[in-house]
DNA sequence: AAGTGGTCTAGACCACGAG
DNA sequence: TCGTGGTCTAGACCACTTG
């Protein structure tokens, strides 16, 4: 008999979805850190009255969702950003041939500011709440080629502006100290004319187009997190994506 | 015993993934056309020598790259174009709330060019080949708001230019007449400035920011099929994509 | 009622990694 | 050698669709 709640007469859902959202719980609450190994399959299933073929569909959707890594005879770990993998999931931009470049980054500012309504609408704020604004440049092979700012709650986000240096990766930053693990975003992107500041630090005309990308980061459990805006001077790298 | 090559010394590959593949080679050579059912899970396993467990990961593995689709009660079908579909999935630009507008389509010019180094590189062209070069307005909520160029080889579309009217999904009549069914793209976006002609078209202002999409469409067996690039004016709608 | 895919189980063996 | 995840099987029952 399962441990888990366990409907009979209308199903409400499938026991391998319930074992998912019970071990996503779990992570969430930290009964694993990320880069920890999960009990073995076996363990789980014993642990939660079900078979280990259960416990099995429930990771391999878990490991669709990138929530853990698992390794054939290691184990299954909770996922953990490096550098790397948070760079060439989320940074999109990439060369002619399809290469995404490391970018080196340079903060210019980190300051509070009072959001605008599509702030506050995007990372679901109370209007009266203070955020981060964290401006830095990003150069692609020595060229300063992205202006970005980035948005965070302040009070989900406390003290960020005492991290310094503040990592290239930001993502290795919120999983570290403020225990967020960004799985998900949603990016708008459209074309835009270079203000008189953004030509000036990227070294462009004023005027000359730019790809303006909106991030919008979402946590495990789906809240959103961070906004972000990205411009990005595309004359020799270009915002790729698989569709599929 | 399976009627599938079984290697045993170094298994060169999954039971479910040589079934997988099996499956997939002959939804290409047309033992079922596109909309029509599959065997059953079971006569699937008997057919090949397999259980039904190994034809059901396979399938699985197949309906999650959108090659089949499984309906519970009623069977396996290969995948199907429809308008909704190819649009849903392929067309990207969406509304500030994420609403994708229905595109109207109206054809300018339908020709035969000689394709440049680019073109022959990305489709994978003998360099004396003739290329189709379909151009064409896409409005939103009656607003021309892109403009495209689509790239095809004439010897594998021969006839496309007696295809009138050319449909606005194209994707459906590459599947229906052609035998091509697009499941995966690869797309770059760039911020470029619009020139007088895509202005005039647009009824925007010369050197105006435009977004340019070159995408590379790829058949369900790997091989590129279409190039297209789109010159979308984004004041209204922005490029949408998720990142997971 | 019959047939389909969806879920769940139990058990076997294989391939990989670490001690 | 042992423990892990990866593959494969066989069989049971559930939920949905159609006749």
């Amino acid at each position: 008999m399962s441990n888990l709640e366990r409907e009979n007469s209308p199903r409400f859902q499938p026991l391998y979805q319930q074992v998912k959202e019970h071990l996503i719980r779990q992570i969430v609450d930290g009964r694993w850190a990320p880069g920890a190994p999960l009990p073995s399959e076996a363990q789980l299933g014993t642990e939660l009255g079900v078979s280990q073929g259960t416990v099995r569909k429930a990771l391999d959707e878990m490991t669709a969702e990138k929530v853990v890594v698992r390794r054939q005879g290691r184990g299954t770990f909770v996922a953990e950003h490096s550098q790397e993998q948070a760079l060439f999931h989320f940074f999109r931009l990439a060369d002619e041939a399809g290469v995404t470049p490391i970018p080196a980054s340079e903060v210019l500012s980190v300051k509070d500011i009072n959001p605008n309504a599509r702030v506050v609408e995007l990372l679901k704020l109370s209007s009266t709440e203070l955020v981060t604004q964290i401006s830095r440049v990003r150069s692609l092979s020595g060229q300063p080629s992205v202006y970005e700012d980035v948005l965070l709650s302040k009070a989900l986000f406390p003290g960020i502006e005492a991290q310094q240096p503040l990592p290239n990766t930001l993502y290795t930053l919120y999983q570290m100290h403020y225990g967020f693990s960004v799985l998900k975003a949603r990016e708008r992107v459209r074309a835009v004319s270079a203000n008189a500041r953004y030509a000036e630090i990227l070294g462009i005309d004023e005027g000359a187009p730019l790809l303006e990308v909106e991030r919008l980061a979402f946590t495990i459990d789906g809240n959103p997190i961070e906004l972000r805006y990205s411009y990005c001077n595309t004359e020799k790298f270009a915002y790729q994506v698989e569709l599929t």
